[in-house]
DNA sequence: GTGCTCTACCTACAGGCTGTAGTACAAATC
DNA sequence: GATTTGTACTACAGCCTGTAGGTAGAGCAC
C-alpha cells in the first residue's frame, strides 16, 4: 500500500543479491516482488519480465567487476598484474555465486556493447602488455587465459575440485604460474617426434 | 490412447535430443510429453519430476562422452592423446549442446559414483601418462586440462569468440599445444625479478 | 473366446510463476 | 484544494509442475 519507492535499479540490486542467495536460475520477477514486500504485477511497471530482470543483474555484475579488475590491476605489471587479474575475478565469482552466474549467460549484442565487457577486455589485453606478444598471438593469448580462468572457476563453483587431492587454491597458484611461463614463451612449439601435427587439422 | 511404449530411458534419450534443439534450460517434463505425444502426467509414471529427467539426460551424455572418448584415445599417446581427447570433448559439445549443458550441472554424490565420470576422469589421468607427472603434480595438470577445455567449450558456445579475430579453432589448436608443451615442462617454475610471489599467497 | 490382472495412459485438479488490463491512491504541481 | 502523474493494487488468462483417481489395452489362464 505505501509506496516503496520502486525503480528498475533498486530491483537489479535486490536482484543481485537474491541470485547471489538462491541461485541464478531461481531468480524470477515473483521472487523479487516477495524480497521487497509488493505484488508481482508492481514490478512489471519497472521491468518488462524475468529476462530483462537477469540481463540487469548481469549489467550490473559487469560493472562491479569491472571496478574491482581496474583497482586490482592499478600499478601492477607481468606475473603480478596478471595474478591480480585473475584473483579478481575468482575472489568476486566466490563471493558473489549468483552474479558470476549471470554474467556467464550471453547479452543480445546491443546490450553487450553497452556494458562493462568492452572494459574488461580492454583491462585483460593490458595484462598482456607486460608479455611480448604480437597480432593474432594477442588474440589466443586472451583467449587461452580466458578459458582458463573461467573453466577453473565454474568447475570449483559445480564442487568437481571437492573430492580430489589438493585444496583447489594451490592448483589455482599453479594455474597462474604456468600461464605466465606460457606468455613469457609465446607462441608455444610443439616439440615432438611427429613434427607439429597438431596444426595440421584432422 | 493407445500405448506408445514409454520408457524412463526413451525418455531421457528423447529429453536428450530435445535438450539439443531448444536448450537444456527450457527441458521439461510438459516438453518432453509434447514431443511423445502423451499428457504430461503420463510421463510422471516414468520419470520423478523435471530434476529426474534433466539428470537422466546429463547421465546418458556423460555416458556417450565416455564412448568417444575411449575411442578417440585407443592407441594414442602424448600430443596425440591429448589432441584426440580434446577434439572428442569439443566436437560432442557443439553437436550436442543441450547434452554438453547437462553435464556441466552437478549431479548428487551417489548418482555422480555411478555415472560415467569416474570413467572419463580415469581416462583423462591416462592422457598424462604420456608426460611425466607425479603425486600432487597430475592433479593439478589433471585441473588445469580440465579448465582450460572446458572454459573454451564453453566461452567458444556462448559465442565470446564470434566478434574478434581468428577462427577459435586457430586459437583451439595453440591451446593444446600450449598445454603440450606446459605438461612436458611441469612443474611450471615463476622466474621473474621478484622470485615466487605468486606461491607466498597475497 | 472369456475373464483376470497389470500397467500405461488418461482426465481433473491444486498450486506457482508469467505477463496483461484495468483501478485506486499517494505525491508533486499548480 | 484541485489536477496530474505515476506507483502499486486486484483480477485474470495461460503455462508448468506434480498428485489422485479412473479407463482401457496387453498378456495370460482356462
Amino acid at each position: 500500500m505505501a509506496r516503496q519507492g520502486l525503480t528498475a535499479e533498486r530491483l537489479a540490486k535486490v536482484g543481485a543479491e537474491l541470485a547471489d542467495e538462491i541461485g541464478f536460475d531461481q531468480l524470477t520477477v515473483s521472487a523479487v516482488a516477495r524480497q521487497v514486500g509488493v505484488q508481482p504485477a508492481s514490478v512489471y511497471a519497472h521491468l518488462s519480465g524475468t529476462g530483462d530482470l537477469r540481463a540487469r543483474v548481469a549489467l550490473l555484475a559487469l560493472e562491479e567487476l569491472a571496478d574491482l579488475v581496474s583497482e586490482a590491476l592499478a600499478g601492477r605489471a607481468g606475473i603480478d598484474a596478471l595474478v591480480a587479474y585473475a584473483d579478481a575475478y575468482r575472489d568476486y565469482a566466490r563471493a558473489h555465486p549468483g552474479r558470476w552466474a549471470a554474467m556467464q549467460t550471453p547479452l543480445d549484442p546491443a546490450t553487450a556493447a553497452r556494458s562493462a565487457g568492452p572494459r574488461i577486455a580492454a583491462m585483460t589485453r593490458a595484462v598482456l602488455r607486460g608479455y611480448d606478444l604480437a597480432g593474432e598471438d594477442q588474440t589466443h593469448a586472451v583467449r587461452l587465459i580466458g578459458s582458463s580462468l573461467r573453466g577453473f572457476i565454474d568447475l570449483e563453483a559445480a564442487g568437481s575440485f571437492d573430492h580430489s587431492g589438493p585444496a583447489p587454491a594451490v592448483s589455482w597458484r599453479h594455474t597462474l604460474v604456468a600461464l605466465d611461463t606460457l606468455l613469457r614463451a609465446w607462441p608455444p612449439r610443439a616439440e615432438h617426434d611427429h613434427g607439429q601435427p597438431t596444426l595440421e587439422g584432422r
